[in-house]
DNA sequence: ATATTTTAAGATAAAATACTCTTAAATCTT
DNA sequence: AAGATTTAAGAGTATTTTATCTTAAAATAT
């Protein structure tokens, strides 16, 4: 569903909303490599992902010594669909699953009824949930992967 | 979210299951020339698919003058999720949306509580769904896609 | 100023997916 | 039996996605 650049995208944004939260990296730029290689991530792909997030306004980057990415928004103000809209684009959440290039209640196909609401269900996850709701959930459980 | 192959053979199925039930095709083999033509797919492409879906035991086929595709059960007994397992496989129902190896309610990333829930429902949507659905849904809609 | 660090951008390579072609095998028709 | 029709199977090609590399540009540090 999702591709793997927005994967990718996906976890690293909610990584880098988390430690900029934290004292020591507050209004810092953090290293793509360090975040490559801390979420275990091809440095090279995540560059070259991020450039899309930086064009979009969702990160800022800095070149040099101490430079890096940091976010340009609260994690409150960034919500996954902003993302998967960046790297993967918003068609799927707009297409036919069967391909028809018109599929609407209006001109439906065989099984429009059925999987336009879940399409809306899953736009509606990604509109609603933002880095901030990731966030809590990394400091409510133990063990939880990021 | 489903493969090309898998859209273009659900479709097909659907094709089949309502041509089959009308009297002119019953218990006939449908020509994948004519069926491809139909539906405006590749015929290529199409039998190539087809053959994973008579090797899954959904589709019998013929080969010679009047041969063809044929259901094997009647399209009660065919369900989305037969044709996606076949075609696609079912890991996409199994896997974590962020790529996690393991991630389980027990070991969850930070935000499977909330995509298990949606690809959950997903599932349940192709497990439910029959191909009979999808043709009782051509025979109320005038102007339905199929 | 010079060297070092780090991202940007574009080129290239590899892998996966989508699609097509060719030949063979089976079946039917005459 | 011969020829026509149709799917099976595997090889081949094209496109897209994923991943890597190289060079350049910007910023910092010395």
């Amino acid at each position: 569903m999702l591709s793997a650049a927005c994967r990718d995208s996906i976890r690293a944004m909610i990584y880098i909303a988390n430690l900029s939260k934290k004292e020591r990296y507050k209004n810092r730029f953090i290293s793509i490599y360090k975040i490559a290689r801390d979420l275990g991530l091809s440095f090279y792909f995540l560059s070259k992902n991020f450039q899309k997030l930086v064009k979009a306004g969702l990160l800022e980057s800095h070149r040099g010594p101490h430079g890096g990415v940091k976010p340009l928004k609260p994690p409150s103000k960034i919500r996954l669909i902003d993302i998967v809209t960046v790297i993967d684009g918003i068609d799927f959440f707009n297409n036919c699953i069967l391909g028809f290039e018109e599929c609407s209640d209006e001109n439906p196909c065989t099984i429009h009824n059925l999987w336009a609401d879940k399409r809306n269900q899953i736009l509606n996850m990604f509109e609603k949930t933002t880095l901030e709701d990731a966030i809590k959930n990394i400091e409510r459980f133990e063990n939880i992967k990021v």
